[in-house]
DNA sequence: CTGTTAGCGCTTTCAT
DNA sequence: ATGAAAGCGCTAACAG
């Protein structure tokens, strides 16, 4: 039933030792050896098991994975979840997790970062990546040195990942704005919630959104205008006053949507100022967003599974680590609707 | 860093095989051995792999599962699907997995696989229920010969599961509600679609659901009118005629909830007779439903995650049956609201 | 280049 | 009641 490596040493007449190194490409294995193996292998479904191999394993694997400071409470947090759950289940093969963080609404911290990781020893490395040249310079050292990399949260072009795992942000805005305008009255103004970076333009999954919601509008024929409400990350105590003067200036906005994970300041100001009359949709499963979606200040929360994503790429780097095997490089995780009712099922399990 | 048997025996002063029978309740130990061992286990963390206990444990372990029927492209596929990838991924534990299918529309069919199963010997049970009594009646005998059960898809009250995983219903059909109210114009008037079954009166599942439906209504003051579309799953070429007299009858139907996973029913007959101005809310993403999704007839469906449903009731018996570990009873998964958008991203990965 | 062998953590058998 | 030892599938070191 279940073949064995001693099972396909014996059909092809060579020993078990053979038939390792030809697996793993070890190399020092004649031509009439390797063809006999193959051509059991190709008989046969060989499927190694990995806790197995760990456990005779003795090679230790170096994955350094750079995001986005971790807050607690916070998106990437739930990455780094599903990063340590994966570790667990692979807890037979000896991993070593170097872990970089930048802050992405800083681009020099970006690149200092990365031209740290580009000069580190690694068997693999993981990116959730913001800057787009940045994010280009260091994958292209990567390759230089044959090191293998997945990106999470979002793909970046004009890279040649191992694989990544991130959910559509396109269809996320494109989505927003779909369940925006079906909860709210027809043409009503629509405000959208941006942050400021420093050095550079918005973040690659904030400009996918944006343009998502827009094309909705322009595709369903809709006239709904949008007003681009500004805020900083980096000087929260003037939050209050922007969103103060924006509501002054707009009074006919009807919803808003916030493409990035700070759904929590709109909602927030809604709570503070009791305003009861708008529409919010968000995304991202933050703690504060949690709060405010049961609290009922947003109406619906898009989650991208990032603990999923997480997980994911570990695991997909430390099998390919191990076996390398040929990896599917697209890889998109669900949108999840959420809303009052159902946020709490996806907290358990 | 990790501890291993070795490890304890050590610290204890006995032998790996004495440690081993300690941790599998196998008899054969001294008090004193016992105590030492005990005290050195609280001490540390001790976590057995169970890739690698599988790979020295001889007996094999017999998992009955019994539900509907399953039809390709259905929701019960799903659940073995989950099945299968869980069997796969702990292919150590040698387990023997006896199906046992029965026909959720005819409860004499279910009693006499719940009889049969009562007499079968097993070392754990997985039970998709539908009829109440039978249920109860099935799980007393289990209970009698000390032989654990797990329910997927819903829980049965009345009973001692070892656990369950299935997604709340009650909240399925207030949420469904929730959603169709909130993209159809105030006051229309609402159908909901209920299947007839041989011999008892609605499901469990459908149920819930339903009163999910009414009480949104109430909760929010709603004054909709709600109509019963009958239909029969067992008299199929009857449903067109059903389904017309129905929408003679009322001409202000808004929009439908159906509360079990023959929403793909309603949207045939959409399709068919180029009904477009009617919202539609389903449940379950089955091939049909997933289809008419897309197709613009479903404007929202929800999921319960089926196939997560049967991989966590075969991964929990499996650990539980190895070591007999503490399990969590309650396990709720999550609602997820499909759109046409969506859909394709819950089908990968 | 190749086969043999020890050893990974765990369970089970077999003496004692 | 207990320890020693063999064996599960796999890798790695070693001897040839």
């Amino acid at each position: 039933m279940k073949v064995r490596i001693k099972d396909i040493a014996e059909r092809a007449g060579v020993s078990t030792g053979t038939v390792d190194r030809i697996l793993h490409n070890r190399g020092n294995v004649s031509e009439t050896a390797r063809e006999a193996v193959d051509k059991i292998l190709k008989e046969v479904n060989y499927k190694p098991n990995i806790h197995i191999s760990g456990m005779s394993l003795k090679r230790k694997y170096r994955i350094i994975i750079t995001t986005h400071i971790v807050f607690p409470g916070e998106y990437w947090e739930s990455i780094y979840q599903g990063v340590d759950k994966a570790l667990a289940e692979y807890d037979n093969i000896k991993v070593d997790l170097v872990i970089c963080h930048y802050n992405q609404y800083d681009i020099y911290s970006c690149r200092n970062v990365y031209s740290q990781i580009a000069t580190m020893e690694a068997d693999g490395v993981i990116i959730g990546p913001t800057f787009k040249e940045e994010t280009i310079k260091l994958t292209t050292e990567l390759e230089k040195n044959s090191i293998p990399y997945i990106f999470v949260d979002s793909m970046m072009q004009g890279t040649n990942p191992l694989a990544y795992f991130s959910s559509d942000h396109y269809t996320c805005g494109y989505l927003m704005c779909k369940l925006l305008t079906s909860i709210t009255p027809e043409n009503s103004e629509i405000g959208i919630l941006q942050a400021e970076r420093i050095g550079d333009g918005s973040a690659n999954t904030t400009i996918l959104r944006k343009k998502g919601v827009n094309d909705y509008l322009n595709e369903k024929g809709l006239s709904n205008k949008l007003h681009r409400i500004p805020f900083s990350v980096l000087e929260p105590e003037r939050t209050d006053l922007l969103l103060s003067k924006f509501f002054h200036t707009y009074k006919n906005i009807g919803g808003i949507v916030v493409p990035n994970s700070r759904g929590n300041v709109i909602a927030d100001y809604f709570a503070k100022n009791d305003i009861k009359n708008i529409r919010l949709v968000c995304v991202d499963i933050t703690e504060p967003n949690a709060r405010a979606l049961k609290e009922g200040h947003i109406d619906f929360l898009i989650g991208q599974e990032p603990e999923r994503q997480g997980f994911m790429a570990i695991k997909t780097l430390i099998e390919y680590l191990v076996y390398r095997n040929p990896v599917k490089v697209d890889n998109f995780v669900p949108l999840d609707i959420l809303t009052k009712e159902t946020i709490d099922y996806y907290e358990t399990i």
